[in-house]
DNA sequence: CTAGGGTTAG
Protein backbone atom coordinates (compact mmCIF):
# COMPACT_ATOMS: atom_id res chain seq x y z
CA UNK A 1 0.00 0.00 0.00
CA UNK A 2 3.25 2.41 0.87
CA UNK A 3 4.42 1.61 -2.61
CA UNK A 4 0.83 2.58 -4.36
CA UNK A 5 1.25 6.18 -2.42
CA UNK A 6 4.11 6.46 -4.65
CA UNK A 7 2.66 6.02 -7.91
CA UNK A 8 -1.13 7.51 -7.08
CA UNK A 9 0.70 10.82 -5.49
CA UNK A 10 2.39 10.87 -8.91
CA UNK A 11 -0.17 9.97 -11.76
CA UNK A 12 -2.25 13.14 -9.61
CA UNK A 13 -0.02 15.69 -10.45
CA UNK A 14 0.51 14.01 -14.41
CA UNK A 15 -3.06 12.88 -16.56
CA UNK A 16 -1.79 9.94 -18.10
CA UNK A 17 -1.95 9.66 -22.02
CA UNK A 18 -3.39 6.34 -23.56
CA UNK A 19 -3.75 7.39 -26.60
CA UNK A 20 -0.65 5.74 -28.55
CA UNK A 21 -1.07 2.07 -28.04
CA UNK A 22 1.70 0.88 -30.68
CA UNK A 23 3.83 2.81 -28.50
CA UNK A 24 2.72 2.03 -25.69
CA UNK A 25 3.22 -1.37 -26.11
CA UNK A 26 6.84 -1.11 -27.51
CA UNK A 27 7.84 1.12 -24.17
CA UNK A 28 6.88 -1.22 -22.11
CA UNK A 29 9.08 -3.17 -20.24
CA UNK A 30 6.58 -6.07 -19.34
CA UNK A 31 5.68 -6.51 -23.25
CA UNK A 32 8.47 -5.98 -24.59
CA UNK A 33 11.33 -7.81 -22.89
CA UNK A 34 14.22 -6.56 -24.65
CA UNK A 35 14.67 -3.92 -22.27
CA UNK A 36 16.86 -1.62 -23.57
CA UNK A 37 14.82 -1.68 -26.86
CA UNK A 38 12.22 -0.79 -24.55
CA UNK A 39 14.24 2.15 -22.58
CA UNK A 40 14.81 3.53 -26.07
CA UNK A 41 11.08 3.94 -27.02
CA UNK A 42 10.24 5.57 -23.30
CA UNK A 43 12.99 7.69 -24.03
CA UNK A 44 11.80 8.71 -27.21
CA UNK A 45 8.34 9.11 -26.42
CA UNK A 46 9.19 10.77 -23.14
CA UNK A 47 10.70 13.17 -25.54
CA UNK A 48 6.98 14.03 -27.39
CA UNK A 49 4.87 13.30 -24.47
CA UNK A 50 6.79 14.75 -21.55
CA UNK A 51 7.53 11.23 -19.74
CA UNK A 52 3.56 10.72 -19.06
CA UNK A 53 2.68 7.80 -20.87
CA UNK A 54 4.97 5.40 -19.85
CA UNK A 55 4.37 6.48 -16.05
CA UNK A 56 0.47 5.41 -17.06
CA UNK A 57 0.77 1.99 -18.55
CA UNK A 58 2.70 0.98 -15.76
CA UNK A 59 0.46 2.15 -12.88
CA UNK A 60 -2.51 0.89 -15.27
CA UNK A 61 -0.46 -2.37 -15.43
CA UNK A 62 0.04 -2.29 -11.69
CA UNK A 63 3.32 -3.02 -10.97
CA UNK A 64 4.36 -1.11 -8.12
CA UNK A 65 6.68 -2.89 -6.06
CA UNK A 66 9.32 -3.83 -8.37
CA UNK A 67 12.88 -1.19 -7.10
CA UNK A 68 14.16 -1.91 -10.48
CA UNK A 69 10.66 -0.53 -12.45
CA UNK A 70 10.78 3.05 -10.63
CA UNK A 71 15.03 2.96 -10.90
CA UNK A 72 13.63 2.93 -14.60
CA UNK A 73 11.18 5.95 -14.12
CA UNK A 74 13.04 8.00 -12.40
CA UNK A 75 15.61 7.75 -15.32
CA UNK A 76 13.37 8.38 -17.30
CA UNK A 77 12.33 11.37 -16.19
CA UNK A 78 15.66 12.50 -15.52
CA UNK A 79 17.24 11.90 -19.05
CA UNK A 80 14.24 13.87 -20.31
CA UNK A 81 15.37 16.85 -18.19
CA UNK A 82 12.58 16.69 -16.33
CA UNK A 83 14.56 16.85 -13.21
CA UNK A 84 11.62 18.39 -11.04
CA UNK A 85 9.30 15.23 -11.91
CA UNK A 86 12.84 12.76 -11.20
CA UNK A 87 13.38 14.22 -8.01
CA UNK A 88 9.86 14.34 -6.65
CA UNK A 89 9.84 10.96 -7.27
CA UNK A 90 12.97 9.98 -5.90
CA UNK A 91 12.10 11.74 -2.26
CA UNK A 92 8.84 9.94 -2.09
CA UNK A 93 10.03 6.27 -2.84
CA UNK A 94 10.19 4.60 0.21
CA UNK A 95 13.72 2.47 -0.08
CA UNK A 96 15.99 3.54 -2.79
CA UNK A 97 19.01 1.84 -3.86
CA UNK A 98 22.62 2.76 -4.85
CA UNK A 99 21.27 2.74 -8.66
CA UNK A 100 18.44 5.03 -7.58
CA UNK A 101 20.86 7.29 -5.87
CA UNK A 102 23.52 7.38 -8.95
CA UNK A 103 20.91 7.91 -11.27
CA UNK A 104 19.93 11.16 -9.64
CA UNK A 105 23.76 12.12 -9.45
CA UNK A 106 24.77 10.89 -13.07
CA UNK A 107 21.99 13.36 -14.44
CA UNK A 108 22.70 16.60 -12.13
CA UNK A 109 26.23 16.09 -13.05
CA UNK A 110 25.16 15.83 -16.89
CA UNK A 111 22.92 19.34 -16.48
CA UNK A 112 26.17 20.86 -14.64
CA UNK A 113 24.69 21.15 -11.65
CA UNK A 114 27.68 19.49 -9.74
CA UNK A 115 26.20 20.87 -5.93
CA UNK A 116 23.38 19.41 -6.23
CA UNK A 117 24.93 16.01 -7.31
CA UNK A 118 27.75 16.33 -4.77
CA UNK A 119 24.54 17.13 -1.86
CA UNK A 120 23.17 13.85 -3.00
CA UNK A 121 26.94 12.04 -3.12
CA UNK A 122 27.35 13.04 0.25
CA UNK A 123 23.93 11.58 1.47
CA UNK A 124 24.59 8.33 0.48
CA UNK A 125 24.01 5.64 2.32
CA UNK A 126 26.29 3.44 0.74
CA UNK A 127 28.34 4.42 -2.62
CA UNK A 128 29.16 1.97 -5.60
CA UNK A 129 32.40 2.21 -7.77
CA UNK A 130 29.99 3.76 -10.16
CA UNK A 131 28.89 6.38 -7.47
CA UNK A 132 32.25 7.97 -7.19
CA UNK A 133 32.63 7.53 -11.11
CA UNK A 134 29.95 9.89 -11.56
CA UNK A 135 31.20 12.37 -9.12
CA UNK A 136 34.52 12.40 -10.28
CA UNK A 137 33.59 12.51 -13.52
CA UNK A 138 31.28 15.25 -12.80
CA UNK A 139 34.18 17.65 -11.19
CA UNK A 140 36.39 17.02 -13.84
CA UNK A 141 33.66 18.54 -16.70
CA UNK A 142 33.22 21.75 -14.56
CA UNK A 143 36.57 22.73 -14.85
CA UNK A 144 37.20 21.04 -10.76
CA UNK A 145 39.84 18.62 -11.51
CA UNK A 146 41.56 19.64 -8.20
CA UNK A 147 38.16 18.51 -6.32
CA UNK A 148 38.16 15.51 -8.58
CA UNK A 149 41.15 14.17 -7.65
CA UNK A 150 40.71 14.74 -4.00
CA UNK A 151 37.73 12.71 -4.49
CA UNK A 152 39.91 9.82 -6.05
CA UNK A 153 42.28 9.82 -3.24
CA UNK A 154 39.13 9.19 -1.04
CA UNK A 155 37.88 6.65 -2.91
CA UNK A 156 41.35 4.76 -2.87
CA UNK A 157 41.06 5.39 1.08
CA UNK A 158 37.85 3.54 0.69
CA UNK A 159 38.94 0.32 -0.59
CA UNK A 160 37.60 0.80 -3.76
CA UNK A 161 39.54 -0.47 -6.50
CA UNK A 162 39.56 2.33 -9.49
CA UNK A 163 38.46 0.66 -12.94
CA UNK A 164 38.88 1.32 -16.70
CA UNK A 165 36.23 4.42 -16.12
CA UNK A 166 37.73 5.69 -12.99
CA UNK A 167 41.10 6.03 -14.54
CA UNK A 168 39.67 7.73 -17.74
CA UNK A 169 37.98 10.36 -15.63
CA UNK A 170 41.06 10.61 -13.19
CA UNK A 171 43.61 10.56 -16.41
CA UNK A 172 41.08 13.84 -17.93
CA UNK A 173 41.68 15.77 -14.43
CA UNK A 174 45.29 14.86 -14.33
CA UNK A 175 45.70 16.32 -17.99
CA UNK A 176 43.64 19.73 -16.74
CA UNK A 177 45.92 20.13 -13.55
CA UNK A 178 49.53 19.22 -15.71
CA UNK A 179 49.59 16.42 -12.75
CA UNK A 180 51.95 14.39 -14.11
CA UNK A 181 52.80 12.54 -10.90
CA UNK A 182 49.65 11.24 -10.59
CA UNK A 183 48.95 10.90 -14.25
CA UNK A 184 52.24 8.24 -14.79
CA UNK A 185 50.96 6.31 -11.51
CA UNK A 186 47.84 5.90 -12.97
CA UNK A 187 49.05 4.77 -16.36
CA UNK A 188 51.67 2.06 -14.22
CA UNK A 189 48.48 0.96 -12.15
CA UNK A 190 46.44 0.93 -15.44
CA UNK A 191 48.96 -1.70 -17.19
CA UNK A 192 48.95 -4.05 -13.46
CA UNK A 193 45.44 -3.91 -13.49
CA UNK A 194 45.16 -4.88 -17.19
CA UNK A 195 42.84 -2.11 -18.97
CA UNK A 196 46.61 -0.22 -20.28
CA UNK A 197 45.24 -1.32 -23.60
CA UNK A 198 41.86 -0.55 -23.57
CA UNK A 199 41.51 2.28 -26.33
CA UNK A 200 39.48 5.08 -24.16
CA UNK A 201 42.49 4.50 -20.99
CA UNK A 202 45.36 4.60 -23.92
CA UNK A 203 43.76 8.19 -25.35
CA UNK A 204 43.37 9.59 -22.69
CA UNK A 205 47.02 8.58 -21.53
CA UNK A 206 47.80 10.17 -24.83
CA UNK A 207 46.14 13.72 -23.73
CA UNK A 208 47.35 13.45 -20.30
CA UNK A 209 50.71 13.08 -21.79
CA UNK A 210 50.70 15.64 -23.95
CA UNK A 211 48.87 18.12 -21.78
CA UNK A 212 51.80 17.27 -18.83
CA UNK A 213 54.41 18.60 -21.78
CA UNK A 214 55.59 14.48 -22.35
CA UNK A 215 55.08 14.62 -26.08
CA UNK A 216 57.77 11.56 -26.05
CA UNK A 217 55.40 9.67 -23.63
CA UNK A 218 52.20 10.46 -25.62
CA UNK A 219 54.08 9.05 -28.76
CA UNK A 220 55.09 5.72 -27.05
CA UNK A 221 51.52 5.06 -25.89
CA UNK A 222 50.20 5.63 -29.53
CA UNK A 223 52.50 3.90 -31.34
CA UNK A 224 51.90 0.72 -29.01
CA UNK A 225 48.50 1.01 -29.57
CA UNK A 226 46.82 -2.10 -30.99
CA UNK A 227 43.56 -0.66 -32.50
CA UNK A 228 43.25 3.29 -32.73
CA UNK A 229 40.40 5.42 -33.63
CA UNK A 230 39.99 8.57 -35.08
CA UNK A 231 39.97 9.77 -31.29
CA UNK A 232 43.87 8.68 -31.75
CA UNK A 233 44.74 10.11 -34.09
CA UNK A 234 43.19 13.50 -33.64
CA UNK A 235 44.84 13.75 -30.19
CA UNK A 236 48.29 12.75 -31.52
CA UNK A 237 47.77 15.19 -33.99
CA UNK A 238 46.45 18.09 -31.67
CA UNK A 239 49.31 17.06 -29.58
CA UNK A 240 52.30 17.76 -31.79
CA UNK A 241 50.62 21.17 -32.75
CA UNK A 242 50.45 22.18 -29.01
CA UNK A 243 54.25 21.77 -28.73
CA UNK A 244 54.79 22.79 -32.33
CA UNK A 245 56.07 19.75 -34.14
CA UNK A 246 53.67 20.89 -36.76
CA UNK A 247 55.54 18.87 -39.19
CA UNK A 248 55.80 15.64 -37.52
CA UNK A 249 51.72 16.62 -37.30
CA UNK A 250 50.98 16.76 -40.94
CA UNK A 251 53.21 13.83 -41.80
CA UNK A 252 50.96 12.07 -38.93
CA UNK A 253 47.79 12.73 -40.65
CA UNK A 254 49.35 11.79 -44.27
CA UNK A 255 50.27 9.05 -42.58
CA UNK A 256 46.18 8.37 -41.40
CA UNK A 257 44.54 8.89 -44.57
CA UNK A 258 47.50 6.99 -46.48
CA UNK A 259 45.65 3.39 -44.40
CA UNK A 260 42.02 5.10 -44.98
CA UNK A 261 41.29 6.43 -42.18
CA UNK A 262 38.85 9.24 -41.79
CA UNK A 263 39.00 12.40 -40.49
CA UNK A 264 36.83 14.11 -38.72
CA UNK A 265 35.78 17.70 -37.50
CA UNK A 266 37.79 17.68 -34.62
CA UNK A 267 41.10 16.00 -36.34
CA UNK A 268 41.09 19.25 -38.85
CA UNK A 269 40.68 21.27 -35.90
CA UNK A 270 44.12 20.02 -34.81
CA UNK A 271 45.62 20.29 -38.59
CA UNK A 272 44.45 24.27 -38.30
CA UNK A 273 46.25 24.23 -35.04
CA UNK A 274 49.28 23.12 -36.40
CA UNK A 275 49.34 25.45 -38.88
CA UNK A 276 48.89 28.49 -36.69
CA UNK A 277 51.75 27.63 -34.93
CA UNK A 278 53.83 28.46 -37.36
CA UNK A 279 52.09 30.37 -39.15
CA UNK A 280 51.08 28.32 -42.40
CA UNK A 281 48.78 30.51 -44.04
CA UNK A 282 48.42 28.51 -47.93
CA UNK A 283 47.94 25.23 -46.08
CA UNK A 284 45.77 26.09 -43.21
CA UNK A 285 43.43 27.77 -46.06
CA UNK A 286 43.97 24.46 -47.93
CA UNK A 287 43.17 22.50 -45.38
CA UNK A 288 40.06 24.50 -44.45
CA UNK A 289 38.90 23.94 -47.95
CA UNK A 290 39.83 20.20 -48.14
CA UNK A 291 37.74 19.26 -44.96
CA UNK A 292 34.16 20.54 -47.06
CA UNK A 293 35.61 19.71 -50.44
CA UNK A 294 37.22 15.94 -50.05
CA UNK A 295 35.29 14.91 -46.82
CA UNK A 296 32.01 16.51 -46.48
CA UNK A 297 32.69 18.28 -43.07
CA UNK A 298 30.95 21.39 -42.30
CA UNK A 299 32.87 23.89 -40.59
CA UNK A 300 31.72 24.13 -37.47
CA UNK A 301 32.45 27.71 -35.14
CA UNK A 302 35.80 26.27 -33.62
CA UNK A 303 37.35 25.82 -37.40
CA UNK A 304 36.02 29.75 -38.32
CA UNK A 305 37.97 30.75 -35.02
CA UNK A 306 41.10 28.75 -36.44
CA UNK A 307 41.05 30.25 -39.54
CA UNK A 308 40.49 34.07 -38.09
CA UNK A 309 43.52 33.65 -35.89
CA UNK A 310 45.45 31.86 -38.33
CA UNK A 311 45.04 35.07 -40.59
CA UNK A 312 45.23 38.12 -37.92
CA UNK A 313 48.02 36.40 -36.38
CA UNK A 314 50.06 36.38 -39.75
CA UNK A 315 49.20 39.90 -40.24
CA UNK A 316 46.10 39.39 -42.34
CA UNK A 317 43.80 41.56 -40.66
CA UNK A 318 41.77 43.30 -42.92
CA UNK A 319 41.13 39.64 -44.59
CA UNK A 320 40.21 38.60 -41.06
CA UNK A 321 38.10 40.80 -40.60
CA UNK A 322 36.12 40.35 -44.06
CA UNK A 323 36.86 36.64 -43.49
CA UNK A 324 34.48 37.31 -39.92
CA UNK A 325 31.83 39.24 -41.84
CA UNK A 326 31.21 36.68 -44.17
CA UNK A 327 31.11 33.77 -42.66
CA UNK A 328 27.78 31.78 -42.90
CA UNK A 329 27.56 31.04 -39.36
CA UNK A 330 27.08 33.62 -36.85
CA UNK A 331 30.49 34.24 -35.27
CA UNK A 332 31.30 34.22 -31.18
CA UNK A 333 33.18 35.53 -29.02
CA UNK A 334 36.59 33.88 -29.22
CA UNK A 335 36.21 34.46 -33.11
CA UNK A 336 36.12 38.46 -32.63
CA UNK A 337 38.30 37.62 -30.10
CA UNK A 338 40.98 35.96 -32.12
CA UNK A 339 41.45 39.17 -34.21
CA UNK A 340 41.55 40.97 -31.40
CA UNK A 341 44.38 39.35 -30.39
CA UNK A 342 45.89 39.29 -33.66
CA UNK A 343 45.32 43.36 -33.74
CA UNK A 344 47.59 43.69 -30.30
CA UNK A 345 50.26 41.76 -32.37
CA UNK A 346 50.29 43.77 -35.16
CA UNK A 347 49.15 47.04 -33.20
CA UNK A 348 46.77 48.18 -35.00
CA UNK A 349 44.35 50.02 -32.97
CA UNK A 350 41.05 50.66 -35.37
CA UNK A 351 40.22 47.42 -36.28
CA UNK A 352 40.91 46.06 -32.23
CA UNK A 353 38.17 48.70 -31.19
CA UNK A 354 36.18 47.52 -33.68
CA UNK A 355 36.78 43.83 -32.63
CA UNK A 356 36.36 44.48 -29.13
CA UNK A 357 32.62 46.35 -29.78
CA UNK A 358 31.84 42.90 -31.16
CA UNK A 359 33.46 41.00 -28.84
CA UNK A 360 31.45 42.73 -25.82
CA UNK A 361 28.16 42.30 -26.63
CA UNK A 362 28.95 38.19 -27.34
CA UNK A 363 31.04 38.24 -24.22
CA UNK A 364 30.72 40.85 -21.62
CA UNK A 365 32.06 38.78 -18.58
CA UNK A 366 35.72 37.37 -20.16
CA UNK A 367 38.14 39.30 -18.93
CA UNK A 368 40.72 38.22 -21.06
CA UNK A 369 39.64 40.35 -23.52
CA UNK A 370 39.57 43.86 -21.49
CA UNK A 371 43.32 43.21 -20.71
CA UNK A 372 44.50 42.61 -24.16
CA UNK A 373 42.60 46.00 -25.28
CA UNK A 374 44.10 47.06 -22.12
CA UNK A 375 47.55 45.79 -23.63
CA UNK A 376 46.78 47.61 -26.82
CA UNK A 377 46.48 51.02 -25.20
CA UNK A 378 49.10 50.65 -22.98
CA UNK A 379 52.20 49.42 -25.59
CA UNK A 380 50.53 52.87 -27.41
CA UNK A 381 50.95 54.76 -24.41
CA UNK A 382 47.40 55.85 -24.37
CA UNK A 383 47.00 55.73 -20.51
CA UNK A 384 43.47 57.60 -20.80
CA UNK A 385 42.27 54.66 -22.47
CA UNK A 386 43.65 51.97 -20.08
CA UNK A 387 41.80 53.24 -17.48
CA UNK A 388 38.75 54.01 -19.41
CA UNK A 389 39.38 49.64 -19.94
CA UNK A 390 39.82 49.22 -16.28
CA UNK A 391 36.64 51.70 -15.52
CA UNK A 392 34.61 49.52 -18.09
CA UNK A 393 35.97 46.32 -16.09
CA UNK A 394 35.07 47.20 -12.97
CA UNK A 395 31.11 48.81 -14.10
CA UNK A 396 30.94 45.44 -15.59
CA UNK A 397 31.84 43.96 -12.58
CA UNK A 398 34.80 41.67 -14.11
CA UNK A 399 38.24 41.28 -12.48
CA UNK A 400 41.18 40.14 -14.19
CA UNK A 401 42.14 36.51 -13.34
CA UNK A 402 45.69 36.72 -11.56
CA UNK A 403 48.31 34.67 -13.77
CA UNK A 404 49.47 31.95 -11.72
CA UNK A 405 52.14 29.18 -12.31
CA UNK A 406 52.94 25.91 -10.56
CA UNK A 407 55.58 23.54 -10.51
CA UNK A 408 55.68 20.06 -9.42
CA UNK A 409 58.58 18.83 -7.19
CA UNK A 410 58.45 15.61 -5.26
CA UNK A 411 54.70 14.82 -6.08
CA UNK A 412 53.91 18.79 -4.09
CA UNK A 413 52.67 21.12 -5.94
CA UNK A 414 54.01 24.66 -5.54
CA UNK A 415 51.89 27.89 -7.03
CA UNK A 416 52.98 30.95 -7.64
CA UNK A 417 51.15 33.98 -8.32
CA UNK A 418 52.91 37.16 -9.20
CA UNK A 419 55.06 39.19 -6.54
CA UNK A 420 54.22 36.38 -4.14
CA UNK A 421 56.28 36.42 -0.92
CA UNK A 422 53.51 33.68 0.31
CA UNK A 423 56.39 30.67 -0.24
CA UNK A 424 58.69 30.68 2.71
CA UNK A 425 61.63 30.78 1.05
CA UNK A 426 60.59 33.54 -1.06
CA UNK A 427 63.49 35.78 -0.16
CA UNK A 428 65.91 33.09 -1.79
CA UNK A 429 63.65 32.53 -4.67
CA UNK A 430 64.11 36.86 -5.29
CA UNK A 431 67.83 36.91 -4.01
CA UNK A 432 68.21 33.66 -6.51
CA UNK A 433 66.58 35.88 -9.15
CA UNK A 434 68.65 38.81 -8.39
CA UNK A 435 71.63 36.49 -9.42
CA UNK A 436 70.21 35.40 -12.78
CA UNK A 437 69.01 38.90 -13.79
CA UNK A 438 72.64 39.86 -13.60
CA UNK A 439 73.76 37.21 -16.03
CA UNK A 440 71.12 37.65 -18.32
CA UNK A 441 72.13 41.31 -18.28
CA UNK A 442 75.32 40.27 -19.66
CA UNK A 443 74.07 38.53 -22.50
CA UNK A 444 71.89 41.62 -24.01
CA UNK A 445 68.84 40.93 -21.40
CA UNK A 446 66.80 44.33 -21.48
CA UNK A 447 63.71 43.63 -19.56
CA UNK A 448 60.61 44.39 -21.81
CA UNK A 449 58.17 46.89 -19.80
CA UNK A 450 56.09 47.26 -22.27
CA UNK A 451 54.45 44.18 -21.40
CA UNK A 452 53.64 45.86 -18.13
CA UNK A 453 49.93 47.56 -18.43
CA UNK A 454 49.99 49.89 -15.46
CA UNK A 455 51.22 53.51 -15.87
CA UNK A 456 53.68 53.40 -13.32
CA UNK A 457 57.57 54.74 -12.95
CA UNK A 458 60.00 52.59 -15.15
CA UNK A 459 61.77 51.15 -12.09
CA UNK A 460 58.28 49.76 -10.76
CA UNK A 461 57.28 47.96 -13.66
CA UNK A 462 60.37 46.11 -13.51
CA UNK A 463 59.85 45.14 -9.83
CA UNK A 464 55.93 43.76 -11.36
CA UNK A 465 57.93 42.35 -14.50
CA UNK A 466 60.88 40.57 -12.50
CA UNK A 467 58.27 38.48 -10.15
CA UNK A 468 56.14 37.35 -12.55
CA UNK A 469 54.91 34.05 -11.21
CA UNK A 470 56.47 32.06 -14.24
CA UNK A 471 59.98 33.49 -13.60
CA UNK A 472 59.55 32.75 -9.57
CA UNK A 473 58.05 29.02 -10.43
CA UNK A 474 61.27 28.80 -12.51
CA UNK A 475 64.10 30.30 -9.83
CA UNK A 476 62.33 27.64 -7.53
CA UNK A 477 62.44 24.72 -9.75
CA UNK A 478 66.01 25.53 -10.44
CA UNK A 479 66.78 25.58 -6.39
CA UNK A 480 64.81 21.95 -6.02
CA UNK A 481 65.58 19.87 -8.66
CA UNK A 482 69.32 18.84 -9.66
CA UNK A 483 71.00 20.18 -12.33
CA UNK A 484 70.46 19.42 -16.22
CA UNK A 485 67.03 17.88 -15.23
CA UNK A 486 63.95 19.31 -17.21
CA UNK A 487 61.84 21.61 -15.56
CA UNK A 488 57.83 21.97 -15.59
CA UNK A 489 55.77 24.56 -15.52
CA UNK A 490 51.87 25.23 -15.86
CA UNK A 491 50.48 28.54 -16.55
CA UNK A 492 46.93 29.73 -16.23
CA UNK A 493 47.68 32.52 -18.31
CA UNK A 494 49.69 32.58 -21.72
CA UNK A 495 53.47 33.90 -21.37
CA UNK A 496 54.15 37.35 -21.81
CA UNK A 497 57.05 38.38 -24.47
CA UNK A 498 59.24 39.88 -21.54
CA UNK A 499 58.91 36.48 -19.47
CA UNK A 500 59.40 34.58 -22.90
CA UNK A 501 62.82 36.27 -23.78
CA UNK A 502 64.04 35.96 -19.81
CA UNK A 503 63.06 32.15 -20.41
CA UNK A 504 65.28 31.51 -23.69
CA UNK A 505 68.14 33.32 -22.24
CA UNK A 506 67.87 31.26 -18.80
CA UNK A 507 67.93 27.81 -20.37
CA UNK A 508 71.07 28.41 -22.09
CA UNK A 509 72.52 30.15 -19.10
CA UNK A 510 71.37 27.39 -16.53
CA UNK A 511 71.82 24.38 -19.40
CA UNK A 512 68.03 23.27 -18.85
CA UNK A 513 65.00 22.19 -20.66
CA UNK A 514 62.31 24.60 -19.32
CA UNK A 515 58.75 23.20 -20.78
CA UNK A 516 56.08 25.55 -19.94
CA UNK A 517 52.65 25.20 -20.47
CA UNK A 518 50.92 28.08 -21.70
CA UNK A 519 46.82 28.49 -21.73
CA UNK A 520 46.75 26.64 -24.81
CA UNK A 521 50.21 25.65 -26.00
CA UNK A 522 53.73 24.35 -25.26
CA UNK A 523 57.06 26.49 -25.25
CA UNK A 524 59.95 24.17 -24.37
CA UNK A 525 62.80 26.22 -24.04
CA UNK A 526 66.41 24.96 -24.79
CA UNK A 527 69.74 25.98 -25.00
CA UNK A 528 68.53 29.76 -25.33
CA UNK A 529 65.66 29.40 -27.82
CA UNK A 530 62.19 28.67 -28.04
CA UNK A 531 59.97 25.87 -29.76
CA UNK A 532 57.82 27.89 -30.76
CA UNK A 533 60.48 29.85 -32.69
CA UNK A 534 58.85 32.84 -31.52
CA UNK A 535 55.58 33.11 -33.33
CA UNK A 536 53.07 32.74 -30.81
C1' DC B 1 18.58 -5.48 -17.09
C1' DT B 2 17.91 0.96 -14.30
C1' DA B 3 23.58 4.50 -13.34
C1' DG B 4 29.76 5.49 -15.79
C1' DG B 5 34.62 6.87 -19.83
C1' DG B 6 38.34 9.47 -24.74
C1' DT B 7 40.35 14.07 -29.00
C1' DT B 8 37.81 20.29 -29.95
C1' DA B 9 39.54 27.21 -31.97
C1' DG B 10 41.67 32.09 -28.20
Amino acid sequence: MEDNTWITVQSQQLTPLYSIPTVKEFANPFVNSNLSQSKQACTQLLDVLNGRIVHGVIEKLGFQSNLFLKNSIVHLYASCGEMDIARFLFEKMPQRDVVTWNIMITRLVKQEDVDGAFGLFSQMPERSVRSWIAMIAGFVQCGKPKDAIGLFTQMEEAGLRPNEVTVVAVLAACADLGALDLGRRIHDYSNQSGFGRNTHVCNTLIDMYIKCGCLEAARRVFDDMEERTIVSWSAMIQGLAMHGQVEEALKLFARMTRIGIKPNGVTFIGLLHACNHMGLIDEGRSFFAKMTNDYGIIPQIEHYGCMVDLLSRAGLLQEAHDFIINMPIKPNGVVWGALLGGCRVHKHIELAEEAIKNVLELDPLNDGYYVVLSNIYAEAKRWEDVSRVRKLMRDQGVKKTPGSSSITIDGVVHEFVAGDETNPQAEEIFQRWEKLLQEMRLKGYEPNTSVVLLDMEENEKEKVLNHHSEKLALVFGLMKTPTRTPIRIMKNLRVCEDCHAALKLISGIVDREIIVRDRNRFHCFKDGSCSCKDYW
